[in-house]
DNA sequence: CCGAAACCTTGATTTCCGTCAAGTCTGCTG
DNA sequence: CAGCAGACTTGACGGAAATCAAGGTTTCGG
């Protein structure tokens, strides 16, 4: 607490914010010395929509903490079908530790901003601080669950299923004060079509049918192709299969 | 080298031989006191075919390292529709750590001999060995990028592509030996038609046909619906999308 | 060795979603 | 504000895989 504020106070980009708000974040591991040390070679930047922040086969000398916006995951297959295979939200940590080159591609799905810290330096905190080893076993181990999650929604759901999780999901995901009583919500879509459909397994015309769909049966309303209010999440879970 | 050896000539069950083999047990990072702690703690299982190791929503209390045989781990709607989500061979380590309820339940897909510990110590030893920690962080990082090498298999490749797709992945995790040069393959199915359909999105009928079509187009011979020799592994791998 | 049960294959038919092809809407630039 | 590009929607059509329905194999207990 003090600790925090003492850097924050010096000067020394808040790396922890966000971090803190739910628990997922690397700085939170990291005793007063080391976060001062972090500090020093970390770097805050803003990226645009659409912008590739790490290359298939490319080699990291990097590691991040989303601070804000949403970064897309994926995969492709030599003929260019693609596949979204995670999403990250603040307060993320983005990058795979032990292996040089990345087999994913990283990229902004919205406008981003990250906190960037170089390869060695977590690389050696990470030999020093078993308490920041521990928070990414359980990022990873968090994120490991939330994949087989999806693994059920893309081999075993219906595209009209697909979609209505897809929402609830990004729901959850962007307005975390969404529990499980809350009757409606209301979000910016932070994907494309073309987006959704990659993450779903599916067409950009079958995405935009089934959203229609939720539209005329009035579930969901959307402005602007982005703005979507969720007039009922009962019924956006009664339609996700659970 | 020579602890492992004390171990074992004390007529301790040799629980670390396979884990050596592809360093993804948890032995390997213990040092000789904790292995003979744990080697007191536990129990070596031998489990038929079929067997609930893991209850969806069950009280773990023990973790396991899968010595032989194939552990499949599954999810389910609520209509009953169900999704394998990963498969362990040995040596793998089996458990979810820091979640005392399973969120997916675990089955023997063949006969598995598993080596059991209680939970409690396993937690007790992650707190001491920060190596036993980085362990696990590796193996999960390593079942993460296979997740999501498997979501791209679920949501972009076609019926003949994914099961291409599997037959290769089980001939390289039965038999490690086959490597890339390798032109054939032999390897006893650790899953029936049902779950091999269960693993790719699909019904049991169209894998059969695609199963049917490799053999017809002499990519694969199957004996007693078990039994496979893939003749060609490079055509094979043409047809899995890669 | 017989019979039953579980597992697997094959064929006919249906359905859902992908593909192709126009349009419409939104936001941006000049 | 006009015009344009990119993103989205909608419709018609076709095809891949699901569903429905037999029939064949393998395995196992008696």
């Amino acid at each position: 607490m003090t600790v925090r504020q003492d850097i924050h106070s010096a000067g020394i980009p808040a790396l922890c914010q966000s971090c803190e708000a739910r628990h997922r974040g690397v700085c939170g591991a990291l005793d007063a010395d080391q976060l001062v040390d972090l500090a020093k070679t970390s770097s805050r930047r803003s990226i645009p929509s659409g912008a590739e922040l790490v290359g298939d086969a490319e080699v990291v000398d990097s590691y991040s903490n989303v601070l804000s916006g949403v970064v897309k995951l994926t995969k492709s297959l030599s003929d260019g079908r693609q596949q979204i295979v995670g999403l990250q939200f603040a307060p993320d940590f983005l990058g795979r530790p032990f292996k040089v080159e990345s087999a994913i591609n990283a990229e902004a799905a919205t406008e981003v901003s990250l906190c960037s810290f170089p390869r060695t330096i977590i690389e050696r905190m990470m030999k020093e601080s078993p308490a920041l080893e521990h928070r990414l076993l359980k990022q990873t181990l968090t994120e490991l669950d939330e994949a087989r999650d999806w693994m059920v929604t893309l081999g075993r759901k219906t595209a009209s299923e697909k979609v209505a999780s897809f929402l609830l999901m990004i729901a959850r995901n962007i307005d975390p004060t969404v529990d499980p009583a809350a009757r409606s919500a209301t979000f910016d879509l932070p994907l494309t079509r073309a987006d959704i459909a990659d993450f779903l397994g599916l067409t950009i015309e079958t995405v935009s049918r089934q959203l229609t769909r939720l539209r005329t049966d009035r579930v969901i309303r959307i402005d602007n192709n982005r703005h979507v209010t969720v007039d009922s999440l009962s019924r956006l879970e009664q339609r996700s299969g659970a």
